[in-house]
DNA sequence: TATGCGATATTCT
DNA sequence: GAATATCGCATAG
């Protein structure tokens, strides 16, 4: 566990979206529960803009999406169909409703924690993808609203070493703007998900 | 490897 | 009642 990750500076992450999507990608999240230390590098992201009709605020402030009018830096964790949380950043000055969906992480600390939550031992499926992501780092509705730059159990960190070409595509999952180039990933990282050429929205591609 | 489908809960219409 | 920023299993090729 030699690792030293360096928390990252408040003052280093942009507070536009798009722009912190793709500065994200090659930077690490830390999740510290319980004495043990679990970690991985962000290598997919996506950006939901201020405006954004695939965005959770778009339908306006609610009980639900109260945190993604925070300031940028917060956390936002929602649950979708049932089963799975997804975790964000939210990316815009308090008041306006953005953030920046953490897709995949490449594993770096807390590997064993990990293959027990998520019954594999497979490291490329540990947290490829925003529900495996979450659920390999226990996070859920609790960790929703928390600083990022002041809670000791969920930080962001610098990078470990070099980062690699990043690549836009559409986003995964969605109908309502999804010609949008707004998913950013390094390229040719096995540790991503979905589409890793084409750069193509499935219903879009030929 | 690719495609299809069911599971499941909260929110919004 | 419908939709949803997904995943894992099943089946076919």
């Amino acid at each position: 566990m030699g690792l030293h990750i360096r928390p990252l500076k408040r003052e280093e992450l942009p507070s536009e979206t798009q722009a912190m999507a793709r500065f994200l990608i090659g930077r690490t999240l830390v999740v510290e529960q319980g004495g043990v230390r679990l970690s991985g590098r962000i290598v997919e992201t996506e950006a939901y803009p201020p405006g954004d009709a695939a965005g959770r605020a778009f339908s306006g402030k609610s009980a639900a999406n109260e945190s993604l009018y925070l300031d940028y830096g917060h956390a936002f964790v929602y649950l979708i169909y049932g089963l799975y949380h997804m975790l964000n950043v939210v990316s815009e000055p308090a008041g306006i409703g953005a953030a920046v969906l953490l897709r995949s992480l490449e594993p770096l600390e807390g590997i064993r924690l990990m293959e027990e939550r998520r019954g594999t031992d497979r490291l490329r499926d540990l947290a490829r993808g925003p529900g495996r992501l979450a659920a390999a780092l226990g996070i859920d509705r609790r960790y929703d609203g928390i600083d990022l730059f002041s809670d000791k159990s969920l930080w962001l960190g610098r990078e470990t070493g070099p980062v690699g070409e990043i690549t836009v595509s559409t986003r995964i999952g969605i109908t309502r703007e999804a010609y949008r180039l707004w998913r950013y990933y390094e390229a040719g990282n096995p540790f991503v998900s979905g589409p890793r050429s084409s750069g193509l929205h499935p219903r879009y591609r030929e």
